[in-house]
Formats: C-alpha cells, sequence, structure tokens
RNA sequence: GCCCUCGUGGUGAAAUUGGUAGACACAAAGGACUUAAAAUCCUUGCCCUUUUGGGAGUGCCAGUUCGAGUCUGGCCGAGGGCACCA
C-alpha cells in the first residue's frame, strides 16, 4: 500500500481486538491491578468532542498501563437516567426508554471506532433493571441505618421542568439544566444525610494526594466548615419570647454588639403573621433571595420586632432585634448578632439604620484612636474598647478566650457548624429509578420488600401531563404490602444517585444478586485513576465520596471509604464562535474565508459572518464538530493524535482543522517512514551505527517521565522530533539488528496514541501487535561526554564539549585552550567561579 | 466582595523544578523542484551589524541569588469557583 490508507487498517484492529478479545479484563490476583475510568457519558444522542478528549486521554493511559504489566480495567456504560430522554420522548411521542436505547446504541459505533481499549463485556445502563434494582437495595439499607430521611422543607422548585433542584443544581438562581427562574415551595421530600459525615468528607481530601487541589478546595468550601460558639440571647420585651440563640464564629466582637438579626422564617415570626407590614416586609425579602440579586446588589433591609435583646457580657446594654434579609434560616440558627465594626453585611445594615458602630479590635499598627467607618475591619489585631477582653490578640487568643468565659458564666457554647446540607434526592420525574417505598391509609411510611424488587417503572404511560407522570399512573401506583392497601412512592431518584456508585457496578457488573461483588471490589477498587470535566469537582465527586461512607457505615466488611485514588480533570474543547448579519449562530462547517480576515458564508459569499471569541463547543452556539465527521474524513489515530497534541490536557483547547490536518499528514508521514525502516532492515547491513539506539532510549526515558505527568502534548512533540531524527538518520544502511530492536522500541512507544497504526506496523512486520513497554537500556544512555554552558558574569557566552566528570579546574584549563572557547577568556583575571557539574560554568571577572 | 488558578513570539505551547528561554507544531514571508498550480523540501523569525558578532527580552515594578519564566513582596490583566454561611 503506497498511501496509508486509515480506513482499511482502523477496521482491520478493531474486529481484531473484537474477536482477540484483547480488552477483556478479569481478577489476577498474581498482576497488579489499574483501574482506568473515565466519566461515564449520558446517552444524549450522539458523542461529542469532549468525549473525544476524555475517552482518548483515558485510553492512552490504560494502553501504556497495560503494556507495563499492570492488570488493567476500563469499562465503559451509560448515564442513562434524565430529563432529556423524557422531553424527547415527549416530543416524539414514544417512549424514553427506546430513544435512551437507539442512543446508547449510536454512541457506542461511535467511541467503537476511536479505536477505545475498552472492555465492552463490562457495559452498564444505569437505567436497566439490573442496575437500578441494586440502587434500590442500597436506598433500603440506607433508610435501615437511618441515613434517608423524610421532611418537608422548602426547595427550590423548577417551573419550567416542573422538578425540585438540588442546592447544587441552582445556578445565579436558575436551574441548571432549563434556565428557569427558580422558585421557593414546601414539599415534603426525601433526603440523604450526607451532612452527617460532612467533617469525614473534609478529612478525607487530607489522604486524596493526586487530586488536584482546585477541586480539593471547592469541596472544602462547599463542605464550610466553621469553628464558633452559639450564644441565647435574653431577649426584652412584650412578646412571650425569652431569648434567641446565635451562631457566631467572632465572639470577640461583642462588645461590639449594636443589633440582633433574624431570618423571617425564624421561629419567633410567628407572632408576626398577622402584622401586614411583616408580610410585605417577607415578601421583599423573598423577591431579593432568589431573582433579581444583581439589581438589589445585595441591598440590606431589617424590620424592627420592637424587641431587645440583652448583651451577655454586659447586661447594661440591649440592642434592637430585626428580621433581616441576609440571615438565612437554614445555617445555624437562623439569627446573627450584629457587629457592624467587623462585618461588613452589618455595618452596611447598620448604616443603613442608624445604628451605632463600635469598634473593638484595632490593627496591630494602628492606636486606640482607630475607628471604622465605612469599610468593617475583619483582619487580625488587639482587642480595644472591650472591658476584661482589652488586649487580647486576634484571632487567636481572642477568640477562644471569649469562648472560654462564655462556657464558664454558662452563656454560650463552643460550636463547630458547616455549610453542607443534607442531600434532596426527590424528583417528581417518570424517567428515574423508582424508590421503594410506599404508603398505607393512614400515611405510614412502608419499605417495599426485597423479594418484590426492583420496583420497575410502568412502561406504556402518558408522559403529556402536568407534573409527574408516575403519579398519575393509577394502575401502577396502587399496589398491596402485606395484604395492605398501599400507595406507591412517585417519586424517582436524582440522577446523582446512580453516578455515585456505578464505579462498583463495573467491578462486578453480571451478579445478579449484589450489587458489588466484594472480593471483586477488593482487588479493583479504588479507581486508580478517573478522569472528567471539572464541571463535576462538587457534585458528583462529593456525593461519590458520601456514598462510600454510607454504604461503608455500619458495614464491617465494605473496606471503602474514597473511592477514586487519582483525579484528573481535563479541560474543554473550544471551537471560534460565528454570528450572521441578524446575529444568528453560524455552524462553522457553513463558514469559509479566503484571507483568515474575511469570513463568509459559503453558499453565499455576499453574506458576511461575524467572528467570535472562542468557546466550548455546544449545540446552543452552533460552534460544534461532529467528530464522526472527522473520524470517516482523517482516521481515528489523526483525531486521537491531534486532540492530544495542541494544548495541555488539563487545559482548554483549540479546535483547528489545519491542526487536524498536520496530524493526518504527520501518520503519512510515518508511513513513508515505516517503508523506509522495511527496507533499511531488509538489506541487512553491517554498518554498527549506535547514534539511533541512545536517541530511542533517551526518548523512551522522556516520555516515561512525560506520561506519568500527563504531559500527553509534549509526547506528541517528542514523537515529531523522534520522525525529524529517524527520517534523516535512515539515508544510510545501519545494521540489522539495531534498526529493528529500536524500532519495535519507538513502534510500542507510538501505539497508546495512534494503536491502529502502530499495529498496523508491528504485523506488517511478522511482529506481535501488541508489545511490552520498551525497557530502558541504562548503558546506552549513560553519556560519555556532555556539553557545558558557559557564563561570563551570569551571561551565556558559549557552550564546550568534553568528558563528562571533569573537574571545575580542568573545565576552565580547557576553555581557556579550546579553539573555539579561549578567546572568552583572554587577558582576564577569574575572581570567582560557579561550577555545576557536568551542565554549567559560571565565571566571574 | 471572598477563595483558587494562570499571564512566555503572529498563534497553540515547551523548558528534566533555580542553570543554554522559545523544543514541537500551526500561521506568515522568501527560496528550491515544476511550463504552471497543488503536493513536498529548505531557510527566516525582536533590535543593531553586509558578515563575524553584539544587545534587549517570559504582564509591570522592586527584592533574594553567581545566576530568576521558575523563589519573595506589591501592582495590573485574564479565567474559574463561591456568594449575604454570621
Amino acid at each position: 500500500m503506497d498511501r496509508y490508507n486509515f480506513e482499511l487498517v482502523e477496521n482491520k484492529w478493531q474486529k481484531y481486538w473484537d474477536k482477540n478479545k484483547s480488552f477483556i479484563s478479569k481478577v489476577d490476583t498474581s498482576k497488579e491491578k489499574f483501574y482506568c475510568l473515565e466519566m461515564f457519558p449520558y446517552p444524549s444522542g450522539k458523542i461529542h468532542m469532549g468525549h473525544v478528549r476524555n475517552y482518548t486521554i483515558g485510553d492512552v493511559l490504560s494502553r501504556y498501563k497495560s503494556m507495563k504489566g499492570f492488570n488493567v480495567l476500563h469499562p465503559m456504560g451509560w448515564d442513562s437516567f434524565g430529563m432529556p430522554a423524557e422531553n424527547a420522548a415527549k416530543q416524539n411521542n414514544l417512549n424514553p426508554k427506546v430513544w435512551t436505547e437507539k442512543n446508547i446504541s449510536v454512541m457506542k459505533t461511535q467511541l467503537k471506532k476511536l479505536g477505545l481499549s475498552i472492555d465492552w463485556d463490562r457495559e452498564i445502563s444505569t437505567c436497566s433493571e439490573d442496575y437500578y434494582k441494586h440502587q434500590q437495595l442500597f436506598f433500603l439499607s440506607l433508610y435501615k441505618k437511618g441515613l434517608v430521611y423524610k421532611k418537608e422543607n422548602y426547595v427550590n422548585w423548577d417551573p419550567i421542568d416542573e422538578t425540585v433542584l438540588a442546592n447544587e443544581q441552582v445556578i445565579d438562581g436558575k436551574g441548571w439544566r432549563s434556565g428557569a427562574i427558580v422558585q421557593r415551595k414546601k414539599l415534603s421530600q426525601w433526603f440523604f444525610n450526607i451532612s452527617n459525615f460532612s467533617e469525614e468528607l473534609l478529612n478525607g481530601l487530607d489522604n486524596l494526594k493526586s487530586w488536584p487541589n482546585k477541586v480539593k478546595t471547592m469541596q472544602k468550601n462547599w463542605i464550610g466548615k466553621s469553628f464558633g460558639c452559639e450564644i441565647n440571647f435574653k431577649i426584652q420585651g412584650n412578646l412571650p419570647i425569652n431569648a434567641i440563640k446565635c451562631y457566631t464564629t467572632r465572639p470577640d466582637t461583642l462588645f461590639g454588639f449594636s443589633f440582633l438579626a433574624v431570618s423571617v422564617d425564624h421561629p419567633i415570626s410567628k407572632f408576626f403573621n398577622e402584622n401586614t407590614q411583616f408580610i410585605k416586609f417577607k415578601n421583599e425579602c423573598s423577591k431579593t433571595g432568589t431573582t433579581e440579586e444583581s439589581i438589589a446588589q445585595g441591598e440590606k433591609i431589617g424590620f424592627n420586632t420592637g424587641l431587645f435583646a440583652v448583651n451577655p457580657l454586659d447586661t447594661e446594654q440591649k440592642v434592637p432585634v430585626y428580621f433581616a434579609n441576609f440571615v438565612l434560616m437554614d445555617y445555624g440558627f437562623g439569627a446573627v448578632f450584629g457587629c457592624p465594626a467587623h462585618d461588613q453585611r452589618d455595618l452596611d445594615f447598620a448604616l443603613k439604620y442608624n445604628l451605632p458602630v463600635k469598634t473593638v479590635v484595632m490593627p496591630e499598627n494602628k492606636d486606640e484612636t482607630f475607628k471604622v467607618k465605612k469599610e468593617a475591619y475583619t483582619g487580625p489585631g488587639v482587642i480595644i474598647n472591650s472591658n476584661f477582653l482589652n488586649g487580647l490578640k486576634v484571632p487567636n487568643q481572642s477568640i477562644n478566650k471569649t469562648i472560654d468565659i462564655l462556657e464558664e458564666k454558662q452563656l454560650g457554647k463552643k460550636k463547630i457548624n458547616f455549610r453542607l446540607k443534607d442531600w434532596g434526592i426527590s424528583r417528581q420525574r417518570y424517567w428515574g429509578c423508582p424508590i421503594p417505598i410506599a404508603y398505607d391509609k393512614d400515611d405510614n411510611v412502608l419499605t417495599v420488600p426485597e423479594d418484590q424488587l426492583p420496583v420497575k417503572l410502568p412502561e406504556n404511560i402518558d408522559l403529556n401531563v402536568k407534573g409527574n407522570p408516575l403519579d398519575k399512573a393509577e394502575n401502577w401506583k396502587n399496589i398491596k404490602i402485606n395484604g395492605k392497601d398501599c400507595i406507591r412512592e412517585t417519586d424517582t431518584l436524582d440522577t446523582f444517585v446512580d453516578s455515585s456508585w456505578y464505579f462498583l457496578r463495573f467491578c462486578s457488573p453480571k451478579n445478579k444478586k449484589h450489587g458489588y461483588d466484594l472480593d471483586e471490589i477488593n482487588y479493583w477498587m479504588p479507581v486508580d485513576q478517573y478522569i472528567g470535566g471539572v464541571e463535576h469537582a462538587i457534585l458528583h465527586l462529593l456525593y461519590s465520596r458520601f456514598f462510600m461512607r454510607a454504604i461503608n457505615y455500619k458495614n464491617r466488611n465494605f473496606k471503602i471509604t474514597e473511592p477514586f485514588e487519582g483525579l484528573f480533570t481535563q479541560g474543554m474543547v473550544c471551537h471560534e464562535t460565528y454570528k450572521d448579519e441578524n446575529n444568528n449562530w453560524v455552524s462553522p462547517d457553513e463558514v469559509e474565508t479566503e484571507d483568515k480576515k474575511n469570513f463568509y458564508i459559503k453558499k453565499n459569499p455576499s453574506k458576511k459572518v461575524k467572528v467570535g471569541p472562542s468557546e466550548s463547543m455546544s449545540k446552543s452556539k452552533k460552534n460544534t464538530i461532529d467528530p464522526e465527521e472527522i473520524i470517516n474524513n482523517y482516521g481515528a489515530d489523526s483525531v486521537r493524535l491531534f486532540i492530544l497534541s495542541d494544548s495541555p490536557p488539563e487545559k482548554d483547547i483549540q479546535w483547528s482543522e489545519q491542526g487536524m490536518v498536520a496530524s493526518y499528514k504527520f501518520i503519512q508521514k510515518l508511513w513513508m517512514l515505516h517503508k523506509k525502516f522495511k527496507i533499511r532492515i531488509e538489506e541487512n547491513s553491517n554498518n554498527k551505527n549506535e547514534e539511533i539506539a541512545v536517541f530511542i532510549n533517551q526518548m523512551i526515558k522522556k516520555i516515561n517521565y512525560n506520561l506519568e505527568k500527563f504531559n500527553y502534548n509534549v509526547i506528541v512533540a517528542n514523537l515529531y522530533e523522534a520522525y525529524n531524527f529517524l527520517s534523516q538518520k535512515l539515508n544510510v544502511a545501519i545494521d540489522k539488528k539495531t534498526l529493528l530492536d529500536n524500532y519495535i522500541k519507538f513502534l510500542s512507544i507510538i501505539s497508546p496514541i495512534i494503536p491502529h497504526f502502530a499495529s498496523e506496523c508491528l504485523s506488517d512486520l511478522k511482529l506481535n501487535p501488541l508489545q511490552k513497554w520498551p525497557e530502558i537500556d541504562k548503558n546506552l544512555i549513560k553519556e560519555d561526554t556532555v556539553e557545558y554552558v558557559i557564563q561570563i558574569n551570569g551571561k551565556k557566552k558559549g557552550t564546550i564539549k568534553c568528558m563528562k566528570d571533569i573537574s571545575e579546574e580542568e573545565l576552565i584549563e580547557k576553555i581557556k585552550n579550546n579553539q573555539n572557547t579561549k578567546k572568552i577568556l583572554e587577558s582576564k583575571k577569574i575572581k570567582k567561579s560557579f561550577f555545576v557539574k557536568n551542565r554549567l560554568i559560571n565565571i566571574l571577572i
């Protein structure tokens, strides 16, 4: 074959891998395991470039580890419950299952075309009964352990999707999927008691050595641990309220007490429910809470209760009690003590309502006349104007000391608070895992007996109803448990529950009895390398970490707490955006240019197109490139090569047609090189030449280093370098053994990246297409000459080649005598010199 | 507002962790081959010098060091996360 025919070759090897079950994994305790997992896709229809990048990164790693002799588990499955299926089914009047299965089959074919080394025997789909049956069992087990409960509370209601959203799914007051403005609504909901594990989830982060710090910081902030103190403030006034409890992290500023503020949902609000002005105020608050946050710009508003709170450290001092919009009921006790001088929100509030601002902390470099005016002082310093607290150092001394005093006088208690709230898992949707719960006539909660699991979703259901279709499915809803008439729970589980344990299921996907098999998970878990988008930094990763602890809880057999040993978050794939004269998005394949300046619509060159910034590919901006089309045009190896080449995997990458073409050409050039190698090998020359061997061994060293560090873009550069070197060296005959040995090594190191091509070349030479990862021949890379950099007063003046390990004096002598370098030191007096062995010398003159 | 990350040619980026800045690739310009184009290959890449050479240079300003893209402090800019969390 003259030109490399990727179509024939790729097809051939994909069939070969399938037929030979090349990537099927089994427990083998004699081998070290490596569990490589990429975040499984939602089957939305077709794969996109983000998938290509994600799965190529994982595939390179899997193939490399496998060549190194690890027993690799590299599975794939489908996160197949969720809203889009339900919406698409509604539109096309079919069952979500049918829509989902069709998409899975399309996407599976597409993924196979990428040549991924996936163990397809382990394929799972979260919407299958085999899968969600076990999820229902987990739910019941958690329920029995007291980690699931039901409570009535305010929820984030998405009026478009008509479903409840978790706090994490509300972005800027809008639903993460629908974009609708989220409303507050009171509903009875199921919750996972994730806050029970706040402390452990926080501490566990310290053990995750191979996680990006960025993700750990985000989770840490999300869990939001704070140290403080609860204080019971005595209340005076004409209402039957004796005291209000507050949580504070700054008890040391108590002498700056200026007002007490409570949430409008605080229990004391019941005394104001008849007060029309209060009702008006409450409405005002709910507006600023979720909606026009930006317009209100965080304006603080309050409603005076007429009550007074007594300062526990100075019972003479009495301050007004307000309802305030910036106090949240679901954090602390829904009440705060206001110290305007040292908290910006309190200061804003105090200035608005003319409340006193008393400075009680001064910075170290100021004196006691220091006064807070328009900016609260929150930094370190010394306590002032605070009676017996004066002189304490802020924050270390002052906070602990004040808490001690308050505890001693029984006015307060040390307390640790978390921001993390329990995980609401109820969704009013059809296409999700049914919750195995029923209610009898008296509304008692009953669990569905295990022998009746799975609770299957009803088929043939009318989705075109308002609200939850399951609620309207009378045949399905009404059941008997132990002979009693019951009604099923019609909520389904949040799809984040599905993805919180799928990595366990991959270890024993066909086990009918249990969701996981202990022997299997003890061998395979944890996931050694998890790879996916940073957008899941909090939700999915935190939920999975929780879920392991929840199974672990009161279960001696289950040993896993952290599911993901290593985490890698890859960047997005971006493309320029285009808009026509009417400001409509235009897709890249409709756009053309001749001079890189003027872009126009292909079919109609008079129609100009505006070029916008490069953004992550999305259907809404029409700046997507279809991977299947690209694979058909250039081949999977070229796509893999390109998607790895231009940027470090953790950063965003620009899609570039030119870059894609360059990768394609490179593979063609490699094929020419292959043919050259083949001819040289067949020549059977005796011309010994170690240069190639030295080069290849150095190359392996570099590539090992870059593989371990995920510098995949540098590896591609290394391959180009290798090509440039080899194509020159092959101009003369070289002995067969050196050539063959080193060419095999070269083909081995390129095979994780372009596996079809490497396999084809190896088999063309009648060699095993699945090679071991090459060892470095240490004798070859042990160089006996080195090149020294010569610096004069810190500036580079030249280089000199000499024997390795020579002394400083010898080197200076050499520089003085060498033809090229002697003028550097001519008639100069050396004051001092710095010598870095085998590397550099810096001479001061 | 708070927290995190990052600023290197026309562009995407390298730099073995304090030791030759710009590997590798894209784009551009010039050249070779060709009747011509495409493809391919070679050269160039900031400033001064015809060349040999020399100089500046990693967002800006200072500092530490024999030596700083890399470390420290301050400023400017970009991106991401969180947002009344008391």
